[in-house]
RNA sequence: GGAGACGUGGCCGAGUGGUCGAAGGCGCUCCCCUGCUAAGGGAGUAAGCGGUUUGUCCCGCUUCGAGGGUUCGAAUCCCUUCGUCUCCGCCA
């Protein structure tokens, strides 16, 4: 959500912003409702002062008995008050039209985003480990089938398409790479692990962005609650609303949860395996900052993602997305790119985004700046996945698998497994 | 789901129709005193919006969970709604 002042201010930085988004200019047309929502404002607030100011004799010629007095200014607050709903109508109509109109706007691309309609102008900054080359390389569900222990079938008889049973070694690799996640970032990164609702209401979904634009990518329920498609929502609404200090600055959660996606819109991609699924989950990490700590926040975080993948030796690059290819709320973002031998090419496995100021406008979220005890500023919020777990369990898969169609377990989630070295077929 | 109580400034907490944006306390900021420490004294301290000015000085409006209503006037009365707590029911 922008600032009405910042657009009044720099109306061209604000539309050449929108241009590298692909997005029409909107700055004329918002300034000039705001404009006569300002006007409406003036003359409202002179009403009301008329109406104040007589109100208060009323209660003094009452206390002192003078009558006449007292129904002279009743008729004059009377007339006053008859004026005032059609000012009052205007104003409230003109700062909704400002307000359901901001409400839309993305987020601008912070200066150094790569300009670019779509994914193939994503930028390559890092790579790590060598893509593996092996001969007969599988893809996940071939593996996980034949080992009987992921099962598309079973799920669909009880909940359609793209969802998966998980059993065995398998389901229990989910829960130890989950849990390998969580002690990574909890004990070396300083984040605070969090258990937070799964289902959220409507103000929760506005804050981070997804609401009012993106209804149809979130599973609703029958009541007031509608499913969070990602942690960042749970997370980043903790703040809401709060006025932080900035000695308590920078703030880190994170949280291993389940994901509700409806997938709307990407009928036909990726339908088999793993890769894209209603239901999901997701070790999830959100930072909340001042603005100056904003930047380096997010090489941090990107880079605990990144721990994750070489902790369990997977190949990978890092992309910085392009303007066409960021989400609704983010400056900035980087996707982490993991190898996969079976499908021979990488996949994103984690994005992370500084989103600036945007969600914190939203969620009326401020810190007090240290110092000056008059200044209170909007926080900075960032989230990244800290990894898709779904997703790393078929990266392991399929960097790990062996000739016999058995996996391997990495060195860093043995502790996890309880003495299992290698993923073998049921009995 | 049923019954009741409550929601006030960063926090706690008074306030049942006008003099309340709001006592008091805590916290915080500044100053004074005390040769460290501890303690004491004084002053200040809500946010949003707009006007004015670009002199962060002044002025106005709005806000006491949210929304609506009654009234010349509401934190205070009424309705709706959200949330919290207690008891009962149910249940993991």
């Amino acid at each position: 959500m922008f600032d009405i002042r910042y657009i009044r201010e720099n109306p061209d930085a604000f539309d050449a912003g929108l241009a590298r988004r692909g997005l029409a200019p909107r700055a004329g047309e918002i300034l000039a409702i705001d404009e006569e929502a300002r006007k409406y404002t003036v003359v409202l607030n002179e009403m009301q002062e008329k109406r104040n100011a007589a109100s208060k004799l009323i209660g003094q010629a009452k206390a002192k008995g003078d009558d006449a007095e007292f129904n002279r200014l009743r008729e004059e607050v009377e007339s006053i008050k008859s004026q005032m709903p059609v000012a009052e109508d205007i104003q409230k109509k003109k700062q909704d039209e400002i307000r359901d109109i901001l409400s839309t706007i993305p987020n601008i691309p912070a200066e150094d985003v790569p300009e670019g309609e779509d994914e193939a102008a994503n930028v390559e900054i890092r790579k790590w480990g060598e893509p593996k080359r092996l001969n007969d390389a599988k893809e996940h569900f071939d593996l996980g089938e034949a080992l009987g222990q992921m099962d598309f079938e079973t799920a669909a008889k009880m909940s359609g398409s793209r969802f998966v049973l998980l059993k065995g070694q398998l389901a229990r690799l989910e829960r130890a790479i989950a849990s390998f996640m969580l002690d990574l970032h909890t004990g070396e990164f300083g984040y605070t692990e969090c258990n937070p609702p799964l289902l959220v209401k409507d103000d929760a979904l506005y804050g981070t962005g997804q609401l009012p634009k993106f209804t149809e990518d979130l599973f609703k329920t029958t009541g007031e609650h509608w499913l969070i498609p990602t942690a960042e929502v749970s997370l980043t609404n903790i703040v809401n609303g709060d006025i932080l200090t900035e000695e308590e600055l920078p703030l880190r959660f994170t949280a291993w949860t389940p994901c509700f996606r409806s997938e709307a819109g990407s009928a036909g991609r990726d339908t088999r395996g793993m890769i894209r699924l209603h239901q999901f989950s997701k070790v999830e990490l959100v930072s909340i900052t001042t603005p100056d700590q904003s930047k380096d926040e997010h090489e941090r975080m990107t880079g605990a993602a990144e721990e994750v993948l070489k902790r369990l030796d997977l190949p990978f690059r890092t992309m910085v997305l392009s303007t066409g290819d960021m989400g609704f709320g983010a400056q900035k973002t980087y996707d982490i790119e993991v190898w996969l031998p079976g499908q021979g090419q990488y996949r994103e496995i984690s994005s992370c985004s500084n989103c600036g100021d945007f969600q914190a406008r939203r969620m009326n979220t401020r810190y007090r700046v240290a110092g000056e005890k008059k200044k209170i500023n909007p926080v900075h919020t960032l989230n990244g996945s800290g990894l898709a777990v779904g997703r790393t369990l078929v990266a392991i898969m399929e960097n790990y698998q062996e000739a016999d169609g058995s996996v391997a377990v990495p060195d860093a989630l043995k502790p996890y497994m309880g003495g299992v070295e290698k993923i073998e077929a049921l009995k």
